[in-house]
DNA sequence: CGTTCCCTTGACACCGATCAACTCTGGTGG
DNA sequence: CCACCAGAGTTGATCGGTGTCAAGGGAACG
């Protein structure tokens, strides 16, 4: 929210007002936790920035069926990928973090299977297409670092199935914020165990396959059990182990590559 | 399960019996519905399939953790990814059929994040990593093939997110059973409506974070409502329509290439 | 011809959904 | 500055879809 403030610097939150291209060194945070990466491939990743365009929060990204000219790629803000079913629920497949992308299988599998809404305001980088593609033969080891993002993607929504198919509501919450904890400390977005979370509990819900009014008494369990404290959008996690214990959180399927191994 | 009887062919099952590469088809079936093959791009596919192994049902083909020195091709029988909760429960996160990959993303990630399964006794191609990591450079439009298959496996498990989070038992089973229809046609495996579904009441549950009991229930009321007839591992749609309509079926996230559409 | 899977059936318990009202908060405008 | 309003969170009562437990049946296999 705090926006460009040009030359003076707020002492809270240094980390918030750089200039604009703030957000793209969440995407350089997260793939140097994948490959070895050069100053070179950093600056070409950087260089990837130069278009951005802002969403009001509650608003469609990228809608079902579209085809986008651009590859999207997160920079502020909070996302996520959603499908709407045939009664008119809805269904939350990911969420879409600060160095996320949105949608690179577009230019190879043509149309959006799925929709993608800004959960907060957001700022998005749009990449033509084709900077994408020939990036892994001019940079090598970025393509590697990016096919890695992508399989990690992809394991992501492996621990979805298995959340939502074979746990029960607490265990859900508890497996969902420590994924999001990990990922965001991946960004460099977490600071002693907290974090933001602009989640309501309906969006939680349709991420978990849960009703918000569940999702409600599920959090106050969490919070009557010292867990967590989630307020004003801010989740701070007082007991790390403990939910990981309840969750069953096993973080080997985020693959974080040797160097990120703290 | 019918082996490579060298000359004589049976008259029943004529597709089964070709020379051991019979299996290897079933890639090149899937990957030519997505992109322009080559004859040389074909011959190429099918030249992975030189080494094979066999494995027996109920047995692992990959142990979660483990670090596989190849890369798995299915190229007869069932398979499945699955992970195991603290709880001793099992979720099955795909089902792996002939002309799929088990685990293309070992070389990058480095090890395996979940187990896969043989539901059936099965043959598997063993492929080097390199031979397939080369193969983009030296045919760019089956590296685009490829880049396609694993784009639309991530899309299944979108899908799949949205039928456990959002849908009942009895739609569930029939998306399922819609989404295994339209993939196994994909690869050549159907005929009017039926093909082989070696699948146990348990394992369909494992899938859709079911119990087996309550699968039991479910099938016998899409049996009732004349939908499907499923007896001795073969499954029969008798409503396509309908069956889609109950499981509210778009296929549209399979993204079947513009050579496929029928 | 027994053993082993797998499928089937019934009774019952419970987690989470549903429905409906109420509170709280932050923002807006008079 | 306060009244109002919309969106989010909270709470209680009740319903229903699935899970659980337990027993029995059927078919394939050695």
């Amino acid at each position: 929210m705090a926006a460009r403030q040009p030359a003076r610097v707020d002492p809270i939150e240094p980390v918030r007002i750089k200039p604009h291209p703030a957000g793209c060194e969440r995407l350089v945070a997260k793939l140097s936790a994948a490959a070895d990466l050069a100053e070179e491939d950093k600056e070409a990743l950087r260089a990837l920035c130069s278009q951005v365009r802002e969403f009001a929060g509650k608003r469609d990204i990228i809608g079902e069926g579209e085809k986008p000219e651009n590859v999207h790629l997160m920079l502020e803000g909070w996302g996520a990928r959603y499908k709407v079913v045939e009664d008119g629920s809805r269904q939350i497949t990911a969420f879409l973090l600060p160095g996320d992308f949105c949608d690179v299988h577009v230019p190879i599998l043509g149309e959006m299977d799925h929709g993608i809404l800004a959960l907060t305001a957001a700022k998005v980088a749009l990449i033509a297409h084709d900077r994408i593609t020939e990036l892994p033969r001019k940079r090598p080891e970025l393509g590697r670092a990016l096919w890695w993002a992508t399989l990690v993607d992809e394991a992501v929504l492996r621990s979805w199935i298995v959340n939502i198919g074979r746990r029960e509501a607490a265990q859900r919450v508890a497996h969902l914020f420590c994924e999001l904890h990990a990922r965001m400390k991946l960004v460099g977005l977490v600071e002693d165990d907290q974090f933001d979370l602009p989640l309501t509990q309906e969006v939680i819900a349709d991420a978990l396959g849960l009703t918000p009014v569940h999702v409600n008494r599920t959090l106050q369990h969490l919070r009557a059990d010292n867990l967590i404290v989630l307020k004003g959008g801010e989740l701070t996690i007082l007991d790390v182990e403990g939910l990981k214990r309840l969750a069953g959180f096993d973080d080997n399927y985020l693959h974080r590559g040797l160097l990120a191994r703290e």
